[in-house]
DNA sequence: GCCGTTTTCGGCCCGACTGTTTTCAGTCG
């Protein structure tokens, strides 16, 4: 790789250990190997900082997962641009396997054998084969198997496996948790997974229930009408999809064990693994239907998921900590941290209104704001450069100090502060006079343009920024995308920062 | 391939569901 190249970001090294992975995988490479590289691509993935800077340092060994054989094929990228494994890998598999593996409902071992097999190298030979009637003829496929994989094709990879933000998911997933609620013989229900804890993006909603009926409350659900179609249903366990593509599980038990179900279905996956190797230190066994001691037959199941906790010597761990991050430990020795909750919150000085482009006015989000029990907020919309926007110049903003006075003076049960989220320009000056942010109660600085410059670049915009005397706050410093969509050529990002969003093509709403 | 309440090798979370076969392999979360 050449010294003057960018860096690898962390998802393209993730997406090479991932492919490495996955071509061991189909060459029948032992599981845990396989997993090896999963896990230290996910490692990767969602480390916050530079992994490419960490591995030049000498240091990528310190991330968990990351072992002697992983730092090597990092730096062996980082030095001479290619993987000398993965080419191997590359020239002896079609890449198309790999694309196959995406399709749902196909693993490692059925698109081996479609391959050696068949000959069977992409989707279009795939969908070939099994139009021909040839992957029926296989033993142990029959004609069910080869019409889900025709099904699966017609749907593509993309299907049900995308992310969502949470708040667009979360009025579905509150539709269908009423719906489940209503159920008969339902005694308790919520929403688990991810949503219940809080994640940024959702990749799917998690329901659980307690009922002395399981099969009963599946069947019901089942015809909800959100529901446009139902992939699976067993007799504790639904897995469907709602009208608007995004997938969802229910598991429904005995309201004796439904504190078992909710901890295991809240996860996450990396904080159930640990937790379960904690319990087997204490010579216990986990699982969603209760905690047994080994060798015993019986399980013991909880009602209220702190039970399961408890029985394990932890504290209840509330569940937005549950990603293996050092918790188990701190709930071990009685050392959570105590969460900041919704009440705790006493204003909020990041507001946007229809005066840019937020779609209230001032006024309707001072009364949101005091209905939320918020004793401040403070106006602070952009600034002019971001003419998308409709960012503010300094004569709009002063008429929009006018608003804000006249609001003040009509609520008096909550105080609206005058700000600015003013851009910082591409040569790092402010997008507003000092003289003008003086006059602001606060003001927010922010990158909106020019992300493609130099780490050095935007650092010194930012740092710039930052010792501007009338900056109060710097906002989304590292321009982060939690969704991304493509309308026609652009790419649309949300919820940091957008990025190559034209000027002449407004987003149709499909990332809010 | 990683890693340590088992610490340089042996173990690595656990179960539901499907399709096919009739006891289990494969997939998924």
């Amino acid at each position: 790789m050449a010294t003057d190249a960018p860096l690898p970001s962390n998802a393209e090294l993730a997406a090479l250990l991932r492919k490495i992975g996955g071509y061991l995988a189909l060459h029948g490479e032992e599981g845990y190997r396989v997993l090896a590289y999963e896990r230290a691509a996910d490692v990767l993935q969602d480390y916050p900082a530079s992994a490419a800077t960490l591995a030049l340092q000498g240091e990528l060994r310190s991330l968990p997962g990351i072992g002697a054989a992983m730092e090597a094929k990092v730096l062996e990228y980082l030095h001479t641009g290619l993987i000398h494994l993965l080419v191997d890998l590359e020239a002896r598999y079609p890449a198309g396997l790999l694309e196959l593996l995406q399709l749902p409902g196909l693993g490692t071992a059925t698109v081996r054998r479609l391959w050696e097999t068949l000959g069977v190298c992409d989707a279009a030979g795939l969908r070939e084969a099994c139009l021909a009637g040839s992957v029926e003829s296989l033993k142990g496929m029959g004609r069910r198997t080869q019409e889900r994989i025709l099904e699966a094709l017609a749907r593509g990879p993309a299907a049900g496996t995308g992310r969502h933000l949470l708040g667009a998911v979360e009025p579905t997933a509150l539709r269908l948790l009423e719906r489940l609620a209503g159920c008969d013989s339902v005694v308790q229900a919520t929403c688990a997974g991810s949503l219940r804890r809080r994640c940024s993006t959702v990749k799917d909603i998690d329901l659980v229930a307690g009922s002395s009926e399981p099969p009963a409350v599946l069947r019901r659900f089942a015809t909800t009408a959100d529901l446009s179609r139902v992939i699976q249903v067993g007799s504790t366990k639904l897995v469907a999809e709602t009208q608007n593509g995004i997938s969802v599980d229910l598991r429904v038990v005995s309201p004796e064990a439904y504190g078992n179900l909710l901890q295991h279905a809240t996860g996450s996956a990396a904080h159930n693994v640990a937790l379960r190797r904690h319990a087997q230190h204490r010579g216990l066994k986990l699982s969603e239907n209760g905690v047994e001691a080994v060798g015993r037959a019986r399980s013991l199941p909880f009602a209220e998921e702190e039970g399961v906790y408890r029985h394990l010597g932890l504290d209840l761990i509330p569940p937005e900590l549950r990603e293996d991050q050092g918790e188990i430990e701190a709930a071990a020795e009685g050392e959570l941290p105590r969460l900041i909750e919704p009440g705790d919150l006493r204003g909020d000085l990041h507001v946007h209104t229809s005066w840019s482009d937020g779609r209230e006015g001032i006024r309707e989000m001072a009364l949101a704001a005091r209905s939320r029990g918020l004793e401040y907020i403070c106006i602070t919309d952009h600034s002019r450069s971001l003419a998308m926007a409709r960012g503010l110049d300094p004569a709009r903003l002063e008429q929009q100090r006018e608003e804000i006075r006249d609001c003040n003076l009509e609520l008096t049960d909550i105080t609206i502060l005058a700000g600015c989220e003013v851009d910082i320009l591409a040569d790092g000056a402010l997008d507003l006079p000092d003289h003008t942010l003086a006059g602001l109660d606060f003001v927010i600085a922010s990158i909106h343009s020019a992300f493609s410059q130099p780490l050095e670049r935007i650092m010194s915009r930012l740092r710039a920024a930052a010792e501007n005397p009338h900056v109060d706050a710097i906002a989304h410093p590292s321009g982060r995308l939690l969704v991304s969509c493509v309308i026609s050529s652009l790419t649309v990002g949300q919820e940091d920062a957008i990025v190559g969003y034209g000027r002449d093509d407004p987003c149709p709403g499909c990332c809010r």
